[in-house]
DNA sequence: CTGAAAGCGCTTACAG
DNA sequence: CTGAAAGCGCTTACAG
């Protein structure tokens, strides 16, 4: 891949056609209060004239700052993802970062081939949702000077060292399945996450719990998606074989779609003949008359949060490693 | 904010721990053939022991070279430009290039500063849906020698310049609008998108045109949006005011989404009260018995055309703009 | 095949 | 307030 000469206006010919050294230039790039008006306006006109821009990489190998956050996420086609990077972006933009994206589609071993890219000091700070199973990388990464804010997911490997912004995904989950289950119903579906996933285990763990505590005598099938909209989708196929069950727990706010789509074109009437529990919001057109219980999830609030630790994880390399764990209260939509 | 010492091990830390040059680790690290075996294990047992990892910023200030490439898109929460990253990705991914993805939210001011952040030789090439009015700052951009490939949105001033790969946005428009009108409606209400995009502008020619061929008798009522789902949900609202139209255009996907929640929640039956037309596919939950005509974009596709444009441009900076331009047809879904 | 050395474009003590 | 100079961590002709 040939590479033609770009950026061939250096700080050199900025100083050379203001008549100053590169030292005043970069003052000037650098807002350095001590030049004066003068010098100062020179620069700048320069600057213009010849349309100079800053090199990053040149900066980054001085400063040691590449001034870019990273956000690797699972699957950046969720909406829940989405969100939490807007909130990331709320707190953020006012300081001059920008953000570099990238997604894993919840593959292990492309997270890792991305966070190795990153890691060659392309950013400051890297905000995580990790598909699970690199738990070593991460560690190695981060051991190397790397700070790192995980989000949603938090592998227990994890948990103490690193900075966290995560759900009370057990909590939520078992409080979703029991609403559910209060509806008196026989038998129960449930669309698991994949299980590399922490959050996907924790929620597998709430339901059992509340199945076990609530409702032991339920009869249970269960069916391990990807959490992807195609698994719930397949799901609900497997499920309505055996005749429609009396509840049905989609563990993400994709695979609820997807059993949702499913159980609507066979003519299922959620809410009536069978009681939807959704962990994540269905936001989306639905039959009015439905009734679906749901956790509520806030993906922006929880990026805000997340936003505020990369700040503070800046400013403070050294700071101790905080774990907000935010409750997400289960609701009924009734349309 | 402080940056403490990270990275400290660097290529000098492990010629030293091999007992070679860095010449010799530089080629062992680029797969020079011309090392021999007994050096290049000897440094590749140094960088694991090191636990050294490459500093981009260097290699880029040397070679000229980021290996990234920059996507910039109006709203990387449309599932259409997921879709298109993710052709873009289907195409890059098996060349060792990076992918950062940043989001305009259709905010040109906003735009323009990533634009400039980017330049700053970050990346290699940088893959553009501009929101628009930014024509003079890609331009000049792109002169300084950063590769662009233009996706979706064209502007007129940048039509021969730049490799692009958009639709036939008016003749799409041309054909939905026509089918919806071949239903034999009297009135007609139409959601247009953010005339700063050049497909809104184009889409709401192809709509004009239409009408003026096919139906100029035809009441027609507009709305401007923003390519965002709440300009839909409020346009519908509007428009509901002076009774249910006859018909219904939304010009994105979003926006389609949008009104058709509100016309749902108000009991409006599509496809019988009205007839529905959507630029661009709305895949979610519906009603069963719902007739819609909609544009089927088919975002991953373009998004591998543009891939291949890029891997061009990559290898021959000097090659002539090309400007695909693929037609999308107008289809009929039926539930 | 291997190494010494120059240089990519910046920033920043250090003098003055 | 300003400039000369060193150096960030790499790569790559150039010799050998």
């Amino acid at each position: 891949m040939a590479k033609k000469e770009r950026n061939n206006v250096t700080i050199k010919d900025v100083a050379e056609d203001a008549g100053v050294s590169t030292a005043t230039v970069s003052r000037v790039l650098n807002k350095s209060p001590f030049v004066t008006d003068d010098l100062r306006k020179r620069v700048k006109a320069s600057i213009a004239k010849l349309g100079y821009r800053p090199n990053a990489a040149a900066r980054a190998l001085k400063t040691k700052e590449t001034r870019a956050i990273g956000i690797l996420v699972p699957d950046i086609a969720n909406p829940y993802f989405m969100h939490i990077i807007k909130g990331i972006e709320d707190v953020i933009a006012p300081l001059e970062y920008s953000l570099l994206m990238a997604s894993s589609d919840e593959d292990p071993m492309k997270e890792q081939k991305l966070i190795n890219v990153l890691a060659e000091d392309r950013i400051d700070c890297l905000v995580l949702a990790t598909a699970g199973s690199n738990e070593e990388v991460i560690e190695a990464v981060h051991e190397r000077g790397l700070p790192i804010v995980l989000v949603d997911r938090l592998p227990e490997e994890l948990a103490e060292e690193l900075d966290a912004v995560v759900e009370d995904n057990y909590g939520a989950a078992y409080e979703l399945t029991q609403r559910v289950l209060e509806q008196g119903v026989h038998s129960l579906a449930v669309i698991h996450g994949p299980q590399t996933a922490s959050t996907a285990q924790e929620r597998a763990a709430g339901v059992r719990a509340a199945i076990q505590d609530k409702a032991p005598g339920v009869s249970v099938t269960e069916y391990y998606g990807d959490f992807y909209f195609d698994s719930g989708l397949r799901a609900a196929r497997r499920f309505l074989k055996k005749g429609c069950p009396e509840a049905l727990l989609a563990m993400n706010n994709l695979m609820a779609m997807g059993a949702l789509s499913e159980l609507l074109k066979r003519g299922c009437k959620i809410g009536t003949d069978l009681v939807f529990g959704s962990y994540g919001a269905v936001d989306t057109l639905l039959l009015p008359g439905t009734t679906i219980y749901y956790v509520n999830q806030s993906p922006r609030a929880l990026g805000a949060s997340v936003g505020k630790l990369v700040k503070r994880r800046l400013n403070d390399p050294e700071a101790e490693a905080v774990c907000d764990v935010v409750k997400q209260p289960v609701l009924v939509q009734r349309l």
